[in-house]
Parts: C-alpha cells; sequence; structure tokens
DNA sequence: ACACAACTGAAAACGGTTTTCACTTTCAGA
DNA sequence: TCTGAAAGTGAAAACCGTTTTCAGTTGTGT
C-alpha cells in the first residue's frame, strides 16, 4: 500500500506536528505489513528499524496516524484493534480466516440493505462497516478448496 | 424479544446443562433490555433478581448464551463485547449512535456486495459481519433531522 | 543562545476479562 | 436414601491490553 510519508508529513506539519523517526517507523511497520495489524505486531515490527521505540510511542502514533486518515481501523469479531494502511479509495475488508490476511474491495453499494434496514427499523443510517471474512486464494490453494462461488453465510 | 426459555433450557439440556437460577436471570436481563449490553449492564439489571449473582458468572453464561445461538454478539466501531437476544431470522443490527438502542432488520442480500469481493480479492467468502450504526426515531425526532434518505458513510 | 511546544519512554495506573480455587448444587446410579 | 461424579458458583487473584503520568529530550522559531 502506498502511504507516501512526505504526504502524511505535509498533512502532519499542517497541524503544527511532526513526522518523527518513531511515527515513520510506526507508519512503515503498517505499511509493510501484509494483514491488519496489531499494536503489539507494530511496536515488534517497528522496533527492527528504531529500537529505542516505545509501545506507548505506538499507541499514541496508530491514533495519530487514523485520526489524520493515514490509517483505518479494522476490527473483526475477534480482534477488535488492529491497523491498515487506509487506500485511496473508500473501501471494505475481507479478513482470511486461516491466516489473517486482508485485502481491500472497492464495492460499496449498500443501497438495497440500507433501503430495508431504513424500512424495517425508522432508523436514520449514517455509517456502515461491513467485514467480510473468509479464506484467501493462498490458504484456500494449500486447503484444496473449491474455487468460485461466494458463501452466504452469517 | 422472545427467547423462551424452556426451549434454552431444552437446548442445554441436550448438552447436559441446566439453566440455573442465575442462567435465567442473565437471560431476562437481556431479553428485557431495549438495546445491547454490556457484561456490566447485565450484572447490574440481573442482580435485581439475583443479588447473589458474580460478574464470573455473568462472562461464562454471555459466552455460553452465545454458543448454543440463543445471545447475539454486537460490536461497533467502538464498544466491542455487548450482547442483545438472537432474533429467529437471521439478522443484522443498526445501533442508535446517540442512545445505544439497537434494532435488528433482515434483509441479507448481500449477493452484490460479496461478488465483488470475490472477484477483486480472490477470497472465498463464507461469512459476513455488517453493522450499520445512525440515529434511531427518537432520537432523530429529538435532533429534529431530516428523515428519509440514507447516507452513504464508512 | 533561548524559550516554548512537540515528543518521547519507563513506570504506574487502569479496567475489562479470564483463571484459580474452594465450595455448593444437582442428578444419576447403587 | 446414601453416594459419587459432574455441573455450577462467587471471591479473589492473575492477566493483559490500553491509558495516564511524569520527568526528561528533541526540534523549531526567534
Ligand atoms: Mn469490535
Ligand atoms: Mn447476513
Ligand atoms: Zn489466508
Ligand atoms: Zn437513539
Amino acid at each position: 500500500m502506498a502511504l507516501d510519508a512526505d504526504e502524511i508529513a505535509g498533512t502532519l506539519a499542517a497541524r503544527g506536528l511532526r513526522l518523527t523517526r518513531q511515527r515513520h517507523a510506526v507508519l512503515d511497520a503498517v505499511a509493510e505489513a501484509s494483514s491488519s495489524v496489531s499494536p503489539v505486531q507494530v511496536f515488534d515490527a517497528a522496533r527492527e528499524r528504531c529500537p529505542e521505540l516505545g509501545l506507548t510511542t505506538v499507541y499514541r502514533t496508530l491514533e495519530l496516524l487514523s485520526e489524520i486518515g493515514a490509517l483505518r481501523r479494522v476490527h473483526g469479531p475477534d480482534h477488535c484493534e488492529a491497523f491498515m494502511p487506509a487506500g485511496a479509495a473508500h473501501g471494505h475488508t475481507v479478513v482470511c480466516s486461516a491466516c489473517g490476511r486482508v485485502a481491500e474491495f472497492t464495492e460499496c453499494d449498500m443501497g438495497a440493505v440500507v433501503d430495508a434496514a431504513v424500512l424495517q427499523t425508522g432508523y436514520r443510517i449514517t455509517e456502515h462497516f461491513l467485514q467480510l471474512s473468509g479464506e484467501c486464494p493462498t490458504c484456500g490453494a494449500r486447503t484444496g478448496q473449491a474455487r468460485g462461488a461466494a458463501g452466504g453465510g452469517a
């Protein structure tokens, strides 16, 4: 995932904040991860570039980077606090239940579902949180599952 | 919400488990709540019928009742562990961002979205977790918001 | 050089959840 | 009816992820 460091540095600067070495390390750690990562995972990864990094700073940075929109919070039924780079477009995520790898997709036509919800509940819907899970291509191949059709599920 | 105690007792019995006074109190506490409830909220409510109830038991019971499908786990971007009675039909939930009240709805035509995800990611999708949020009718009226159209959002 | 705000890590505090443990209840079988 | 095993329980302790505190450092503008 992209995550242009210069652009992020700019966004921070506009608020009088800086992209420090520690923050940069955190940013890279998330950017390089092939799946969503927990704060400790970020900590471990980022420490290899920045050994003096503290876990406190990781938490603070993940929070900060989410605020400015550089990172996206991902949380499924299980782990509730994980992060991934925020893609350019609004998207949803699919988590592999076997290996945890996360992929983004951009389809966002929730119109029908949202309409039904409005009709049935009377709520005014302003946000939706959707997360699919299943098996990534790699894990699917390893376990020899048939590929193709989409399951119904939960 | 219904939550037929006898039926649940039966399901438990089939596993050699019992619907004790404490479990019954927990069950009722969730059933009577107008919104999703956290473990402590259940604890407080259930204690009025069963004063000697311990928080440990509440946790154990919520877990157990979720396992047998009597309760549904609800978690939004914020609070991650809350419970509500599982309706008969498969459904999704809408949480009011103002008051926390939860409503269920049954539309589940995720076909198009899932297809798009499969196409874009190559994952085999087996489950989906969808949670909408917005404003319930009561809160909407109180804040005088226009009603009707459904928002896009995250 | 100076002042000031941003930033940091270690340690402590915190809060929700799980585990441990000694004890009670329930129930099936002798 | 006794008896033993398994289910169930609450208090207390342990656990674990997160947040707060605090004293010190780094960077920036003047
Ligand atoms: Mn969650
Ligand atoms: Mn569904
Ligand atoms: Zn996988
Ligand atoms: Zn409301």
